[in-house]
RNA sequence: GCCCAAGUGGCGGAAUAGGUAGACGCACAGGACUUAAAAUCCUGCGAGAUUUAAACCUCGUGCCGGUUCAAGUCCGGCCUUGGGCACCA
């Protein structure tokens, strides 16, 4: 069969019979069914494209059969800069290059045979679409929700743009690669961080994948902490802090102000040191993003002097620094530092030697009543030369340890370990490396038969030399010392205590766990969650703080110093202020010009273009300007699927009986690299939209899945570069595009990445092939010849494409294939069902052999098969036979077969015999049509 | 560092609710058809022991342990590989 023509054929058929187009007034059961528009870029369709099309396509076409009213659309994200490179390149107008590349896309798909809607086409670039989401935009505005603002925004120095957080994640530009870096520039906004509680909770009423949700989740940041106030000693000034953990106040030993917080300022007279905090201020704004997010990076910062402020609890000075990592933008630009358990405060405390104080301590062992309290000490000496520890083995008494021992009255913890090491071990020559966090342990002392309760403080040493003088020890202490590698450790020390005060040692830092309180006055013995509560309500009684929750979520920077993109519809006039552009006015049309490169000065390239930029006041006629930033990418694809409800409306957006029937996009496919930062535009500008009555639902988005890549042979991300890219009209030309489609779904899990193998490819060719040689053993007989294979297909096939788990789908037609290949004949009704079985993945190839055996109805009129669950078992099975869980027969039952004779059928079984003979039965399970298990002892 | 996902033959991958691990495909090997090749068809294909052969046996889903009559699947602890976030207080 030549797979191009019969393509052609069918393809002409079906867009001449408009079988693929929705009806908006329909009596049918709606289904809209969305794949992620494509950025129509230069270098065409990629067979990744291939994959979700499909996938979604063979959904959409069994739906359609099954009765559903489908809304299945496409259309093109044309905005966005390689469009602009592009035409700056070529001295072309960027909607020139977006036809040709449309053109080609189209082109592309339709040789696919995707069953797309193309009535419904739109491209986010057509003046007709961009119309309204520039009004949408104006309603942002309306309801105070766009705002213009100085900030200091993402800037890439390449591109000449700003960018949002989200556009310059990890410092760099996503786009070119480039440096970010701050630059102050006046931007319009809009106030998403309002929407972070809303965007949150309105996943309750989505069908997300877990670790879809999981990325919106993670993305706005949500934390549950407190706002706490600091005075400033001799003043009236009050530092804000914001911290998640209000329980550790006791343990706030300084505090950090973010370089560029205000306070600074107020209190410039009274800082002695403002010259050398200006001289941070400089350096801290030089550095980009990047770097202040850099791995490695040492903890910067100045201490004010001249300025104390005081601990709220418990009145104790506090120092004040100023130090680059606290941000400005999140929280209140302060904190209150706990060294002893914040990572990033104890670095800080560490290498500005300012005191650390545990305010909380681990527990370990378990508690038992009537304890002894002590304090003591456990010491890990180290040898740096060999990389061993000093351990004690006590053997039978006790195992291994580290040295240890109890604090006699009037000595230090310090002074303790000292003495323990030199009496147990003789060692003279050590040094301290650190003191540890002080752990709460529970134990039974087997020689006292006592039970204790120790605080015991870890400690880390380091052996200078060998020197060792004479031991000292008591009469009991009898053991061995060893020096040891980490994997002795790891593998004979066995005591709590002692392998926590290792991993301390190991890990020098904060202690962040949970435990009971220290230090602490009124929330000494409280674990974290406890404290918090009480500390929080303490702070609120006095006045010295509150709850407060906090969001990594910020406002959406909306401007962008481009040319392609949708402007910005607000006119600028000395008198009125901002003013939006008339709804009549709309849309506000991109220049037809030839210079679009962006400015030095960070200006739009719209604003040299002067003949545009001025016009007149919608509100006094007088003299005013354009804005000449234009929106973000992300804008026009915020509400697209809205618009293929509706697409050829010029009064409205789309019609509220539109909206009304299609409702929520039922199922929505797309690319995992974007999901998480679409879906929170997406929502957020439908949330807004169903706010203010523009829409019904307030979630857009029902259920959303994500493909996987399909990599290169080599396992690798295609790319030119790389020589590994397929292109799919080679595939469609050399094999057909069924081959291809059936291909992409058999590749794999949908969901993973896949790379691509051309053998695998030839066995879906030699698939189809055995499905077109099959036609030549059909009779004019009725009926299905097997009645239980032909259910369980088609049970199976239903099942799987409803849970795009596409590659059994192909792999269960193979089977009913390899089935009919065994028959001496099939019937007219054996054949057929196989055909509109595998219809959705491959179209052309099962449309045509319909036809050949004389169907009178198109497969695309038909409706889906279904199946009868009484026939999906056959009536005779084999199940598995084991003894004492192990595999010994297998036996062969009628369906739903009495147990007492299945058990007897088994207990026949010579094999069976084998292995219980001379043991004696003790129970027999049997699980209905699947497996008998016989214990015996 | 934190969060998430995944580890199954030579390879891609199957295995509703724990119930005969390796479906289906690829690759490979042997055979049939053919003058020959291609195409097609048939057979085999996790590792190992034993046997003339079949049967049968042992091991086997990243590693260690647990729950259970029964674990790829559930629980605890690790290891590795991907992905996301990253000074978020």
């Amino acid at each position: 069969m030549e797979s191009k023509v019969v393509e052609n054929k069918w393809q002409k058929i079906w867009e001449e019979g408009g079988y693929f187009h929705a009806q908006n007034n329909s009596d049918k059961e709606k289904y809209y069914i969305l794949v992620e528009f494509p950025y129509p870029s230069g270098s065409g369709l990629h067979v990744g494209h291939v994959r979700s099309y499909t996938a979604l396509d063979a959904y959409a076409r069994m739906k359609r059969m099954q009765g559903y009213n489908v809304l299945f659309p496409m259309g093109w994200d044309a905005f966005g800069a390689p469009a602009e490179q592009y035409a700056i390149k070529n001295h072309i107008h960027p909607s020139k290059a977006v036809e040709e590349n449309i053109k080609t896309f189209k082109g592309q798909i339709k040789s696919l045979g995707i069953s797309f809607d193309w009535e419904r086409e739109f491209s986010t670039t057509d003046p007709e679409y961009y119309k309204w989401t520039q009004w949408q935009f104006l309603k942002f505005y309306e309801h105070g929700m766009a705002y213009k603002a100085k900030k200091d925004i993402n800037w890439c120095p390449t591109c000449k743009t700003g960018l949002s957080n989200e556009d310059s994640s990890g410092g760099v530009c996503e786009r070119c690669g480039s440096k970010v870096i701050q630059k102050e520039k006046e931007q319009w906004m809009l106030r998403m961080s309002d929407y972070a509680e809303s965007l949150i909770d309105g996943l309750k009423d989505t069908h997300f994948a877990d670790k879809i949700k999981l990325g919106q989740i993670n993305w706005i940041g949500k934390s549950m902490g407190a706002e706490v106030l600091f005075k400033v000693k001799g003043t009236n000034e009050d530092i804000k802090v914001y911290t998640t953990r209000c329980d550790t106040l006791f343990g706030a030993t300084f505090m950090v102000l973010a370089p560029e917080h205000p306070i600074l300022e107020t209190l410039k007279d009274k800082i002695k040191n403002m010259d050398e905090v200006r001289e941070y201020q400089k350096y801290a704004k030089e550095k980009t993003t990047f770097e202040r997010t850099e791995l490695v990076k040492e903890k910067t910062g100045v201490k004010l002097e001249g300025v104390t402020a005081v601990n709220p609890v418990n009145g104790k000075d506090v120092e004040i620094w100023i130090g680059d990592y606290v941000m400005m933008g999140y929280g209140t630009g302060a904190i209150m530092a706990v060294p002893a358990h914040d990572e990033r405060d104890y670095e800080f405390a560490q290498k500005y030697n300012i005191p650390i104080i545990q305010v909380l301590e681990e527990v370990t062992g378990t508690p038992h009543e009537g304890e002894t309290k002590k304090n003591s000490i456990v010491a890990v000496l180290y040898d740096e030369k060999e990389n061993k520890y000093l351990t004690i083995n006590w053997h039978e008494k006790g195992g291994r340890l580290f040295i240890g021992g109890t604090i006699k009255e009037g000595e230090t913890p310090y002074e303790c370990a000292l003495r323990e090491i030199k009496e147990e071990t003789g060692y003279q020559n050590i040094e301290l490396v650190s003191e540890l966090p002080v752990i709460n342990h529970h134990y039974y002392a087997y020689n006292k038969d006592k039970y204790f309760n120790i605080d015991s403080t870890g400690f880390l040493f380091k052996l200078k030399d060998y020197t060792q003088d004479k031991q000292n020890l008591d009469d009991d202490e009898v053991f061995d010392l060893e020096w040891v590698n980490e994997n002795t450790i790891a593998e004979e020390v066995k005591d709590e205590l002692h392998v926590k005060t290792y991993l301390y040692a190991k890990n020098l830092g904060a202690m962040i766990g949970d435990g009971i309180h220290i230090n602490s006055e009124f929330l000494n013995g409280l674990n974290k969650e406890d404290a918090i509560n009480k500390m929080l309500e303490y702070l609120k009684s006095k006045g010295l703080g509150n709850q407060k929750v906090n969001y990594r979520l910020q406002d959406w920077i909306f401007s962008r110093q481009r040319f392609w993109g949708e402007p910005i519809p607000l006119v600028y006039c000395d008198k009125c202020g901002w003013v939006p552009v008339p709804e009549s006015e709309l849309p506000v049309l991109l220049p037809n010009v030839a210079e679009y490169e962006p400015t030095d000065d960070g200006e739009s390239p719209l604003a040299k273009i002067t003949d545009w930029v001025n016009t007149t006041c919608p509100k006094c006629g007088g003299k005013a300007k354009r804005e000449t930033d234009t929106m973000p990418n992300w804008a026009g694809s915020s509400w697209y699927f809205l618009r293929y409800m509706d697409p050829h409306n010029d009064k409205e957006f789309a019609s509220k009986e539109a909206l009304d029937y299609w409702g929520k996009v039922d199922w929505y496919n797309g690319g995992m690299e974007h999901t998480t930062r679409h879906l929170l535009y997406a929502r957020f500008w439908n949330q807004f939209l169903h706010n203010v009555g523009l829409v019904p639902n307030s979630e857009p988005i029902d259920i959303r899945v994500s493909h996987g890549m399909i990599l290169g042979s080599n396992n690798e991300k295609m790319s030119k570069s790389k020589g590994n890219v397929v292109n799919p009209d080679d595939i469609v030309r050399e094999y057909g595009a069924d081959t291809l489609r059936s291909y992409e779904m058999f590749i794999g899990d949908y969901e993973k990445d896949a790379a691509w193998s051309i053998e695998s490819l030839r066995g879906c060719k030699r698939f189809l092939d055995r499905v077109e040689r099959l036609k030549s053993k059909v009779t004019d007989d009725k009926g299905y010849t097997d009645d239980v294979i032909v259910n369980k297909t088609i049970k199976k096939v239903t099942n799987d494409l409803s849970n795009m788990k596409y590659n059994t789908v192909i792999s269960s037609l193979m089977i009913l294939t390899g089935f009919y290949e065994k028959c001496e004949t099939i019937t007219k009704d054996d054949y057929r069902v196989l055909l509109i079985l595998l219809n959705p993945i491959a179209p052309h190839i099962t449309e045509e052999l319909n036809e050949q055996i004389g169907s009178s109805k198109k497969i695309v009129e038909m409706s889906w098969p279904t199946y009868d669950e009484a026939k999906t078992i056959d009536d005779e099975i084999e199940i598995g036979v084991q003894v004492n869980g192990k595999l010994r027969a297998s036996i062969k039952i009628n369906k739903d077969e009495d147990q007492e004779l299945i058990i007897k059928k088994a207990l026949e079984e010579g094999n069976v015999q084998n292995h219980i003979s001379g043991k004696e039965i003790v129970k027999t399970i049997v699980i209905p049509n699947r497996i008998v298990n016989i214990v015996v002892k």
